[in-house]
DNA sequence: CTTGGAATGTCAACACGACTGACATAAACT
DNA sequence: AGTTTATGTCAGTCGTGTTGACATTCCAAG
């Protein structure tokens, strides 16, 4: 049970109710709004520093994982190399993040976040963490579960087991 | 249970393990990742048509409420009159959008798919709902019913009861 | 040692979707 | 008649994505 997901005692037309065009729709339109909620706050705060989600999102990860290739960045982030090195330039001209060629193959960079980074990172993960644990606190322990494992099932089949496995090592 | 969250025989110390910082991290890093899969079947069929997702926010939401003024359409989305009119505009030159003034008020323009414009939402939400099923399926009922729940609470509250009510018209 | 290719950075041009500010028009309300 | 509301429009800016072209650095294979 749980997994594999019907209640017992439910006819095979009730188990499948979830599935409706309607409530799907609704998943749909959740994710719309929940989303921008997720992004809120965090945006607030970049808005007045002249930063966007791109820069979020390389905070972020850098913060994960201190020294990090901008080749794993740009398979994380799924954008071009173009487009992340602008944001990473920028980072790396205001102080926030360090660039450092690579100790065994010079051609490659390591990402760090400064001081002055972390401090950024800090203030926009506590602001998101804020939500998150607020929902999870109204939501409770299954809820989370369950909405875990709804999303891990949203992410595109070929990325979602590198990227399961990278969020939580303690994995299968 | 389910609703209150805790399971019973843990301790108070088991009970908060969902709340611990790794946990949010996880939290928000499933958001960024399922989001990108939730968005990328869309995306690709927009592109072909040169459109973008403002096109799809906007297409769904007059889909589903047919004649809904642009009034509400700017608040449903939380965009400026000026960033929805030029994709509005685009959508009613290219014909799957007709705005008709309003009877009482004639200010007012309600807003309805054409033939067309049907027809592209049935394609993109086709396309979406696919991925929302096999993740609900694959999850299982309990699980989306835990997905809803956590998505909910992470609403903003001054628009949750209102989107909630807009989503779903059989609730409290 | 030379050559090929991988990793990275950079320049230019462009598209999109968000924003602000200012202004126009039409219709409704008072 | 004057004000407010609903909508549309023009102009400018910003952040973030794209493609294409090209340069640099450096590992590795011929």
């Amino acid at each position: 049970m749980g997994q594999s997901g019907y209640s017992k005692g439910a006819t095979r037309s009730e188990q499948l109710l979830f599935l409706t065009d309607d409530q799907l729709r609704q998943g749909i339109e959740l994710m719309f709004f929940a989303y921008r909620g997720f992004t809120a706050d965090p945006d607030r705060l970049l808005a007045d520093r002249q930063y966007g989600r791109a820069h979020h999102r390389a905070i972020h990860f850098i913060n994960r994982r201190p020294g990090l290739m901008v080749s794993d960045l740009l398979v994380i982030l799924g954008v071009t190399k173009q487009s992340l090195n602008r944001v990473l330039r920028q980072l790396v001209e205001d102080g926030l993040v360090e660039s450092r060629v690579g100790r065994t193959d010079r051609r490659q960079r390591n990402l760090h976040l400064t001081e002055k980074g972390r401090a950024l990172e800090q203030e926009l993960s506590a602001a998101q963490r804020r939500r998150m644990r607020t929902a999870f606190s109204n939501a409770g322990p299954d809820a989370v579960q369950g909405f875990r494992q709804v999303l891990e099932q949203m992410i595109d089949a070929d990325l979602r087991d590198r990227v399961l496995g990278w969020m939580d090592p303690t994995r299968p």
